[in-house]
DNA sequence: TCATGTAATGGTATCGATAACATCACTCGC
DNA sequence: GCGAGTGATGTTATCGATACCATTACATGA
């Protein structure tokens, strides 16, 4: 195709499209998001002349009028573990098919004001939002309110969600791992997780028989501070111990310590990690772990989103548990 | 098809502040973005009033007006890699510091078409733009270029960058590779890489004095698909090799295969990697690899990206290549 | 034949902010 | 003592789209 000059897309309005189409500006507008109200005769004018200019429609011209951004804002800790890279990417690509961009604000561990985070992005009027976590401080609730926004929690689970939720019970999950372990003969439990809310949740509910030994490592713990850790763990150990981590990367520290130790597993010690990262099926011995499936975590909060949004909210409820299950591999 | 329901966001808006403080619109809007033009004492009214009121600023009506989103569009395969992830997540930080927010678009590894992504996010008028690799179709080249968005290309570099570049050469890399097997006294290499087109580079680097084998495994490449490559692969290889992995998930997968098969690392197959994951590190045998600061590279293509929209390029180079070592581990 | 419904399209008034210019009150310097 | 300069603030006109309602041209049924 011959290369028209074509004029910065910053040039190109729909009054020029308009213009070059013979149509009213309304009538192009119409072509682009109502194609169904408008003749197929003039719909292929009008697209005709979108072509030929080069057009790109102004979204934040139009956010401005209609009142909707297209937006979805999304805040999570940190997108550099396996554990919120896999739902924020599953959630991005799923709110793309249904036409909707995501801005990604990123928390890290509690550190950040949470509330400050929220109104910077309300500031941009998301269509939604995305947050990790179901505890909101008084100022982030009160903000949420009065904004009117649709709200998706993921990863956690609470009596009272701040609107729509995608989750699970974090102490739940502890306690089947400790009821497993238990399952297995085991008397002698230990824990090693991260210092973040919900990896000390889960140690909460694994912990409730008792604990033999335990550590804490920097959210969101790293395999060389799990190897660290498990080694002044380790002369605690005396006898047969169940291990649960709270994320693989730690289980796989632990594991690799373990090795250089010359500690049998799953003999002398038993290790559960939390999040089924595929470095736990590829490891060798592969690790047994609780999945908890990130990508559909985040499609489906894509889902409720898009269902709200679309204004048929009524065949969704607000609060879906996401299943988990052990999957039990060689370190167990 | 329900028609969605257009609720005020916020109710409160700059002229409710204004007529709440007793002055102008415009001078609201001067005390949150050129505070320093206004006299303490009516600045000081203002952000009572805006406190008082709970008003969040519309960014849309206001970067509609001036013509500025205060956005970055970041256009990247995928954040399921921490290939990737490091340098979002700085890249994230550094811009929000700065006061951008960065919207993520994730275009998969070739299948999408570029250039469609790059007009939809285009349609934002984001001030700036992150891309992937320095390869662009004649279609985004055109878009990129009437658009007139300041952009950064990142992980890869090329004489004629689209704008702004930040990135290494990939074939070099391969070849400092080679070299650094050929100085340990190597003869026979290998070559197991993921399909996309900058691992492929890495590969056509290091094959420049010849391959023994090569496997290549669907980008972006996982363990397991690494262990079944590998033992595949592992029947060629009939004397002490130098196997170079397109990244350090790879190289696991291949040492872990490896280990399983009774083959002695490094002394009959030496292994590096690529990309200095944190699992380089901890596993055990700690793997050698080729670190590249992604990291720092978000942060360098941020302040790149700063300086320019701040007026102020003049201090930076358009093309910085970022340097790349190899460190020296256990598996070699 | 005419009232009425319906599909296609146009005209006008915003949406909520900011740019650009105007205004006003002072302070200097000579 | 007065014009020029300066800092603080106000006024007006957009920015580029869409909502809302009006209008037109037919088709339809009584």
């Amino acid at each position: 195709m011959a290369s028209a000059p074509t004029p910065p897309v910053s040039a190109v309005k729909i009054t020029d499209v308009a213009a070059a189409a013979g149509v009213a500006p309304m009538t192009v507008s119409r072509v682009l998001n109502t194609p169904e109200r408008v003749s197929p005769g003039t719909a292929e004018r009008v697209r005709a002349a979108i072509d030929a200019l080069g057009y790109v429609p102004n979204l934040i011209a139009g956010g401005l009028s209609s009142r909707r951004s297209r937006m979805i804002a999304a805040i999570v800790p940190t997108i550099a573990s396996p554990m919120f890279a896999e739902p924020v990417q599953s959630f991005t690509d799923a709110m793309g098919r249904a036409g909707y961009h995501v801005m990604l604000a990123l928390s890290g561990y509690g550190e950040a004001d949470e509330a400050t985070l929220i109104r910077a992005v309300l500031a941009r009027r998301p269509d939604g939002l995305l947050l990790t976590g179901a505890r909101r401080s008084p100022e982030a609730s009160r903000l949420l309110a009065t904004a009117r926004v649709p709200v998706v929690e993921i990863w956690d689970t609470a009596e009272q969600p701040t609107d729509m939720l995608v989750g699970f019970d974090h102490e739940e999950v502890g306690r089947e791992v400790a009821a497993y372990f238990r399952a297995q003969g085991h008397t002698q439990f230990a824990f090693l997780g991260a210092s973040d809310i919900r990896a000390t949740a889960r140690g909460r509910g694994f912990a409730q028989g008792g604990l033999a030994a335990q550590a804490t490592v920097k959210a969101p713990g790293t395999i060389v501070e799990a190897r660290q850790a498990f080694r002044a763990m380790a002369r605690k150990l005396t006898s047969r111990t169940a291990l649960f981590a709270s994320s693989d990367l730690i289980a796989f520290g632990v594991l690799t310590e373990a090795r250089a130790m010359g500690i049998s597993v799953p003999d002398q010690l038993a290790v559960c990690g939390f999040g089924d990262f595929e470095l736990s099926r590829g490891a060798s011995p592969a690790i047994t772990t609780v999945h908890v499936d990130g990508i559909a975590m985040g499609v489906l909060a894509a889902e409720h989103l898009v269902a709200r949004l679309a204004g048929r909210a009524e065949g969704h409820a607000h609060r879906a548990l996401v299943p988990f299950r052990i999957v039990e591999r060689d370190t167990t």
